[in-house]
RNA sequence: GGGGUGUUAGUUAAGCUGGUUAUAACGCCGGCCUGUCACGCCGGAGGCCACGGGUUCGAGUCCCGUACACCCCGCCA
């Protein structure tokens, strides 16, 4: 058998076989995908990751090839040598190479299979727990190489394009030291230095600017970064990002490297021309009228915001909605407290939701920790039915209402209303549920890839730079503490942070967040009044952030960078379902690996070596013994 | 940490308001077959119904708990 791998060189792939090779003998390895055993006549599916081709045995191939191949089942990895012989009118028109087909003069098994625990072929219904049991054999399915295939290409072409701009490709260190706030991180411990630890880097984002104080002037690295938070259909704990900074560049010339990029994915990789410059979006707006920083416009039904309706009609005669209302000043008028709004969303008559529908709907928003999901049915009048507000809320306030939201007869009215950052996170997830439900969206992936109108690009740009942290009772940085204020919010650091907006920007991609950057802070004064404002002193600050504060003094120049996901990217670009499709090997969601038992427990000597005693509760050995075995 | 869905041959599923021998297809094993391409035909093997408790004369089915997987909130850009 090793003597055909010797000899015998592979001279074309599964894939590339036509009528135009008719007469030529060849040599193809690959596995058997399907076989057909007629006694006299053998016919094999060979497949590589190019594609599939017919082997035929016939009765005057030579009598041991022709036993041999009767041996072959599913997987049997083979070499074969043959002649290309047309099909004549047995041709396939479901294959590419289906009008011809190889005569075996020689066949080598390679190596038998085992039965294999799931069928490999393209239609993928095998449980995902099953398929990354034997990830290796699940990525032998050809959708699943064809995306890996197609994330290879964007790497080139990423490489390629960031190169012809003047981008450096620079790596930077995986074991770094902790830094607080952000993500949580994962921790390494040093045998070398006892009781203490390294963290696994969240990102390059230090790093990277330290490349543009230093004068690299423009860095790009593709790169994993590790993050140790609660696992999504779109996020793992190890991803790769498209790392991005440029010294001396606005905010427009980030956005301008960022879509060259992009239009060159898509063109290269769909054939698809996507429209540039990308729209903008301010931060405020998206909030107001999607209830999130990743709006999908490829669809409508924005939210309507009803909360001044509800406070100028003093709670509109809605006992729900009264104590959202604080005490009236001295004029008699009440104000909405502050944090708490309404919102609604009308669903148009055509959808003509059952109550069973709406039901359903309430279940889901529930879901989210709402306490339930007030509706109104709109009759030709402009009444409210089926509706527990219909009943008390003024005639008034009922018809600014419908004039708010636009609804007409049989429309259907959501609402949702108190604490504003969950009404958000409800109202949000209903508005993409209902566009999926009502066929305005498709489950997920583009409507058409190779339509342009299916991609709907947008920066949301102008958020603001602090969050409040409601626990810490103090104002926190809403991405990091490094990012630049708008020249005209700077006056407001002391008074008002929360009025302080920022030199920051996301790059969305049809509801998906594809990236996110901004301009950094690389005035000290500025720096040290944007760490007051958050009750960092100078001390603080400089324990924490010390060597880059540090470098900064030293001549850092202007910069700005972004980082864009990599896998999401290559996720929408497959049309994929999950992060998991576009991953070789990605973790459960519980962060574990199913094929290799990532992570597991460690000897008391390993740990020993490293300063470490494990405080975590054995299992019992009952329990244990209950495990499935691997 | 919370909410939801699921777990039945190797795989995908069916199994109704509990009823005694748990079905099917594909795969696997044996036999037959020269034009198939979801090949076909005949025969066969294969199950602690995820695990642990409970209710019941009787549990795959009902109840509780646990594990695992998936989706969402929190968390995370």
């Amino acid at each position: 058998m090793p003597e055909f791998i010797k000899e015998l060189k592979r001279t074309h792939s599964c894939g590339a076989l036509t009528a135009k090779d008719v007469g030529a003998e060849v040599i193809l390895f690959g596995w058997v995908a399907n076989r057909r055993d007629h006694g006299g006549a053998v016919f094999i599916d060979l497949r590589d990751r190019e594609g599939l081709t017919q082997v035929v045995f016939e009765a005057d191939t030579d009598a041991a090839v022709q036993a041999t191949a009767h041996e072959l089942r599913l997987e049997y990895c083979v070499g074969v040598r043959g002649k290309v012989v047309s099909r004549g009118g047995n041709k396939n028109p479901k294959l590419a190479t289906g009008e011809i087909e190889v005569h075996a003069i020689q066949l080598s098994i390679f190596n038998k299979s085992e039965p294999v625990p799931f069928p490999i072929e393209d239609k993928v219904d095998t449980a995902e727990e099953k398929r990354l049991n034997h990830r290796y054999l699940d990525l032998r399915r050809a959708p699943l190489q064809k995306s890996l295939m197609r994330r290879s290409k964007m790497n080139l072409i990423t490489r390629e394009t960031m190169g012809s701009m003047g981008f450096l490709e620079l790596e930077t260190p995986f074991l770094v030291k902790y830094t607080p706030g952000g993500a949580r991180n994962f921790l390494v411990p040093s045998r070398l230095s006892p009781g203490k630890f390294y963290a696994l880097a969240e990102s390059p984002q230090l790093f990277k600017q330290l490349f543009m104080v230093a004068g690299f002037d423009r860095y790009f690295q593709i790169v994993k970064c590790f993050r140790d938070e609660d696992l999504r259909l779109d996020r793992q704990p190890e991803f790769t990002q498209i790392d991005i900074e440029m010294s001396f560049v606005t905010q427009d010339d980030i956005f301008a490297a960022v879509e060259k990029l992009i239009v060159k994915l898509w063109k290269e990789i769909l054939g698809v021309d996507i429209p540039a410059p990308f729209p903008r979006m301010r931060f405020e707006d998206s909030m107001r009228d999607y209830g999130n920083d990743k709006p999908d416009l490829r669809f409508g039904m924005k939210h309507v915001e009803l909360t001044g309706i509800v406070a100028d009609h003093a709670g509109c005669g809605v006992p729900l909605w009264e104590p959202l209302l604080g005490e009236a000043d001295a004029s008699g008028k009440k104000k909405m407290k502050p944090g708490q709004i309404v919102k609604a969303i009308k669903v148009p008559a055509s959808a003509n939701f059952s109550r069973t529908e709406t039901d359903k709907l309430e279940e889901f928003v529930k879901g989210m920790g709402s306490k339930g999901l007030a509706r109104a049915k709109v009759d030709e009048a402009g009444n409210w039915t089926q509706s527990p507000l219909a009943k008390t809320i003024t005639p008034d306030a009922r018809a600014a209402i419908n004039a708010a939201c636009g609804a007409g007869a049989g429309d259907l009215l959501l609402f949702q209303f108190g604490k504003e950052s969950q009404v958000h996170t409800v109202m949000a997830n209903l508005r993409l549920h209902l566009g999926k439900k009502l066929g305005l969206i498709p489950e997920y992936g583009p409507r058409d890839p190779t339509d342009p109108n299916s991609w709907n690009f947008l920066w949301v740009v102008d958020p603001p730079l602090f969050e409040y942290d409601d626990e810490a009772h103090r104002w926190a940085a809403a991405h990091h503490a490094f990012t630049r204020p708008h020249d005209e919010s700077v006056q407001f650091l002391e008074t008002d942070p929360g009025k302080v907006l920022c030199h920051r920007y996301d790059c969305v991609l049809n509801g998906v967040e594809i990236g996110g950057g901004s301009i950094r802070l690389h005035d000290p004064v500025v720096q040290a009044r944007v760490f007051a404002a958050m009750g960092i002193g100078a001390e603080e600050a400089e324990q924490k952030f010390g060597f880059l504060l540090q470098a900064l003094r030293y001549g850092a120049p202007p910069h700005g960078g972004i980082a864009l996901g990599m896998d999401r990217l290559a996720m929408l670009l497959t049309g994929a379902e999950s992060l998991r499709e576009v991953i070789p090997f990605p973790k459960t969601q519980k962060g574990t690996d199913l094929m290799t038992d990532a992570p597991n427990e460690v000897t008391e000597a390993q740990l020993m070596e490293l300063f470490i005693k494990s405080t975590a509760k054995k299992a019992e050995p009952a329990d244990a013994a209950a495990q499935p075995k691997a």
